[in-house]
DNA sequence: TCAAAAGTGTTCAAGTTACACCCATGT
DNA sequence: ACATGGGTGTAACTTGAACACTTTTGA
């Protein structure tokens, strides 16, 4: 490396404030959820907004995205990727600041809902979604429509289901991110004709007295399909 | 706004360099093409790289990259949109940097040709693209798949062509894009029956001796196509 | 007149949609 | 015994894929 050159063409930049935010999305009771945080300090204080931190000098964007999960929302090895840089100049009107969005989806279990009452965060059901700080109304639209967008053509909506689940339940899932009705025949064809999940010998009663097959997710049968060039799409 | 409490939130975040990158896709001759830039200033010096700068405090990020493709390519009016950020601790050896990397596509025609002499800038076909500093080529090679991801159910590819075009001519770049052949039978119906496309009353005949009536891409009827729900796909 | 690219329909297979009844079980 | 959600097959339709010949014209 020729140091004294490294200066000359760096010398002229300005460093700028740069941050990271999550949409953190969760299904819980067939209601497809985003998490939430009151805001702890000024400027916005008590205000609603996506959970958030300026990114450190000696972590990755990713690592500072999984830092502010981690930290601030209790959450660990979630389904976590980028959904966009937000920019605008007057888009913060304390700082300049830039944010880069991510977008994570999580199983909702009984360690995430203390999460929410550890880090004063609350669920909320996407047609209720209040006023939030800054853009964060805009990227969580953005986000909506990427889930949308994604779920069809990757495998993405287990990550919102139990490790074990229900084809009903994967069902109403799906319900929810399109906002609409499906068959429940030509579903269940569909989704088993990828053979991408294992049946299991046991049952979930919590929702009929028959009784619904629990099945799991198989990544690697999901991996094998993927080469042979048949593509996850419903 | 409360000044003190922002200060108090913001006062310990570290300032960061932030620069836009630019992959610009063409296509000409038949082929699809890169755009690739000799850097002029060390470090790295002579090396080809995609065409960037640092965001100064008082543009967005979008316009940073617009500012790029105006000064150092001579592009204006062009179709953009953002690639993803780029943000390992390492990926630049000279200082902790992190970059946004935005995808643009242009038609080549006349001046783009000589804007390539102006800036020291060269036309790579898509096989031939050599290594690129920093981590350009993982841009270059995200940016592709974007490319044919999206190509597929947005009609991107008009962006690439003339304003006037035949539909051989279409067909072509979509088998660059997909390398592989297309049947022009099915091609031309399934692009016909979108009916997004005004036929002219004008032949080119630079390819054969019968000549290829020309087309224009209509925005309206696309915007009316998606209104009544109906999608673009190839 | 011939070489070279433009333009045109039909058939078959595959996939998608619509639709109605029986099953298992807890109360 | 009955109410509740789970589970199953088929027929009509739509969409995608494969395939060969005629037309135009400049050289």
């Amino acid at each position: 490396m020729h140091l004294d050159s490294k200066k000359i063409f760096y010398h002229d930049a300005t460093p700028l404030l740069i941050a990271v935010d999550c949409i953190i999305f969760g299904f819980h009771d067939g209601e497809l959820k985003l998490l939430l945080f009151k805001r702890k300090i000024e400027p916005f204080k008590d205000k609603w907004s996506i959970i958030g931190s300026f990114i450190k000098k000696e972590e990755s964007v990713k690592s500072a995205a999984s830092r502010v999960l981690k930290k601030h929302a209790g959450l660990q090895n979630i389904f976590m990727e980028p959904l966009g840089c937000f920019g605008d100049v007057e888009r913060d009107p304390g700082a300049r600041v830039i944010s880069q969005a991510f977008f994570a989806l999580i199983r909702i279990g009984q360690d995430e809902i203390k999460t929410v009452n550890t880090h004063q965060a609350k669920w909320f059901d996407l047609d209720l979604i209040p006023e939030l700080i800054l853009d964060h109304n805009q990227m969580v639209n953005e986000a909506l429509e990427k889930l949308r967008r994604k779920t069809r053509y990757s495998p993405l909506g287990f990550e919102l289901l139990p490790k074990k689940f229900t084809i009903p339940q994967l069902q109403k899932l799906y319900e929810e991110i399109y906002q609409k009705k499906l068959d429940a025949r030509n579903f269940r064809k569909k989704i088993l004709a990828m053979n991408i999940m294992i049946k299991l010998d046991e049952k979930d009663k919590t929702s009929s007295k028959k009784g619904a097959f629990l099945y799991s997710f198989n990544q690697k049968k999901y991996e094998k399909m993927m080469d042979k060039g048949i593509n996850f799409l419903l």
